[in-house]
RNA sequence: UCCUCGGUAGCUCAGUCGGUAGAGCAGGUGGCUGUUAACCACCCUGUCGGCGGUUCGAAUCCGUCCCGGGGAGCCA
């Protein structure tokens, strides 16, 4: 048995008159009068293929009237043009095998549209469905896409740890990893004995690669890292995960106007690759999920973003006459409404915000002039909110040591951090993109537990 | 964690003023047709999320807990 007949494969070739064999799953089955119309597909595109089996099969009456649903076969049979309207070219089998029945009373998938939340109670068959093997295979593309463009770019992929003793980011709660017997903790003084774990100390999963991913630019120069990224953080909403994918690159010898360059430069290249290349999935979701899904991709690929300051939005949001259920003052963080007044109504495309208070930001942005705000950027989308947040890391050791202090880290533990900054310190920069949310971006998909294939949030693993 | 809306057949949902549960799809049987999430007829399907309360009587009203959606916070 070989896997080498895919369903794309011969709709593009479509080697007509031609013997074809083809492994896949019965999508639907109508009956005919001597024949019946089986619609398979194998998960190598959107479309499936229309076979033909006739009554003369061996078969027929014993297997092939009673497949439903959801059912495994192999076919081996010519390709012929359709007589009928619907397809272009069908297969006309002369053996189907069974592989495996699926129980139409059990098995959960019918001949309609299902509802996304009673989707996602069966993951394991969910993709089997339209909307969601779209999304796998869009995922997928963008995940290509965005090794391809860095590797074009001369970037190095860093793999950082996942298990770290590091926790600075301020980034939400992190997940402890331990190897203790839970039903017999040691204790020191009323406080867990971590000398006693498995790496001497407490340990978490990482929230962020970032750190990791500095110390390797200060070597090779451009890199990046594609990985998955853990916060404990008790979120229930459409643009959460506790676990989820994050690529965070990394650039010495760069500012902040470097790093929003190549930001935009990667989403413009990202969505391109999937629009030119996923043309029928991105098809389905403009049809089915959001009408306006083309119009917001080529508004990405065609606009410049625009580029504000924080000092500059928080001006435009009090002109702007709105009505903002947390009002807008210097200094205070952009909320959700803000963020999406910005992006969907003021400019109608991507914003980049930059240059936020240092008081609302993490001790390695670098501090500006003004001794004020640092050199940040946020990337809002509309409909998705903040995309991206980066950063021109503070090199100059006097200042991020006195930022560390000010904000309470412990700075034995990140004497390797400093280092970077003793010992051939560089301007450098990065951001770090959800890739999550990217993926609903290109789909139009709302809920961000749809986007990837086993969704862990509070409840549920 | 907070606000809000929901939980009724395998799925999607309706259910009036509190009077004892219903439609489409799926499934089963039969029919018909180169069919297109086929069509027609008949049949089957329920702990009305759990527990407690009010009432002669609760899917319906009240309390509470669980679960889910949407929004907020936090962030990517």
């Amino acid at each position: 048995m070989q896997n080498q007949a895919r369903i794309k494969t011969i709709l593009t070739a479509k080697p007509i008159d031609q013997d074809v064999t083809l492994n896949g799953w019965l999508k639907s089955r109508r009956e005919s009068k001597g024949l019946t119309f089986l619609d398979i597909t194998d998960g190598s595109c959107l479309n499936g293929i229309q076979v033909i089996a006739e009554s003369t099969l061996r078969n027929y009456t014993s297997e092939i009237s009673k497949l439903t649903t959801g059912c495994s076969v192999a076919i081996e049979g010519r390709l012929v043009s359709s007589p009928a309207k619907g397809q272009d070219v069908e297969v006309h089998a002369k053996k189907i095998s069974v592989l495996g029945w699926a129980d139409p009373e059990t098995y959960p998938l019918q001949k309609k549209r299902h509802s996304f939340e009673f989707l996602r109670s069966i993951a394991h068959i969910r993709g089997r469905t339209n909307s969601l093997g779209a999304v796998a295979r869009i995922r997928s593309r963008l995940s290509w896409a965005l090794h391809h463009f860095f590797a074009k770019r001369g970037f190095f992929q860093i793999h950082t740890p996942v298990i770290t003793t590091s926790d600075c980011e301020g980034a939400g709660d992190m997940f402890t990893v331990t190897s203790l017997d839970l039903g017999q903790i040691p204790f020191d003084k009323n406080k867990v004995d971590f000398s006693k774990d498995f790496f001497g100390r407490p340990a978490s999963l990482t929230v962020s690669g970032q750190l990791e991913a500095e110390a390797y630019a200060l070597a090779l120069g451009n890199v990046y890292t594609f990985g998955p990224t853990f916060r404990a953080e008790n979120s229930h909403t459409s643009r959460h995960l506790a676990e989820f994918w994050m690529i965070e690159p990394e650039m010495a010898f760069c500012d902040l106007e470097g790093d929003m360059d190549l930001a935009e430069e990667m989403l413009k290249y990202v969505v391109k690759d999937c629009v030119d290349n996923c043309p029928d999935d991105i098809d389905l979701f403009n049809r089915f999920i959001d009408k306006n899904l083309a119009a917001k991709l080529s508004s990405v690929l065609e606009n410049d973003f625009a580029r504000i300051s924080y000092t500059e939005a928080v001006d435009k949001l009090t002109q702007s006459g709105q009505k903002f259920d947390y009002p807008v003052k210097w200094g205070i963080d952009l909320q959700s409404e803000h963020e999406r007044y910005l992006a969907e109504e003021l400019y109608q495309r991507p914003v980049i915000v930059t240059d936020y208070p240092k008081t609302i930001k993490p001790f390695y942005m670098r501090l500006n002039n003004d001794g004020k705000t640092v050199a940040a950027m946020d990337i809002l989308f509309p409909g998705i909110g903040e995309i991206v947040g980066g950063s021109q890391r503070e090199e100059r050791y006097d200042i991020l040591q006195e930022r560390m202090k000010k904000a309470n880290i412990p700075l034995e533990n990140y004497e390797w951090y400093l280092d970077l900054r003793r010992y051939g310190t560089v301007p450098h920069a990065g951001f770090g993109l959800g890739f999550e949310r990217l993926v609903q971006f290109v789909t139009g998909m709302s809920n961000i537990r749809d986007v990837i294939a086993f969704p862990r949030t509070p409840g549920v693993a």
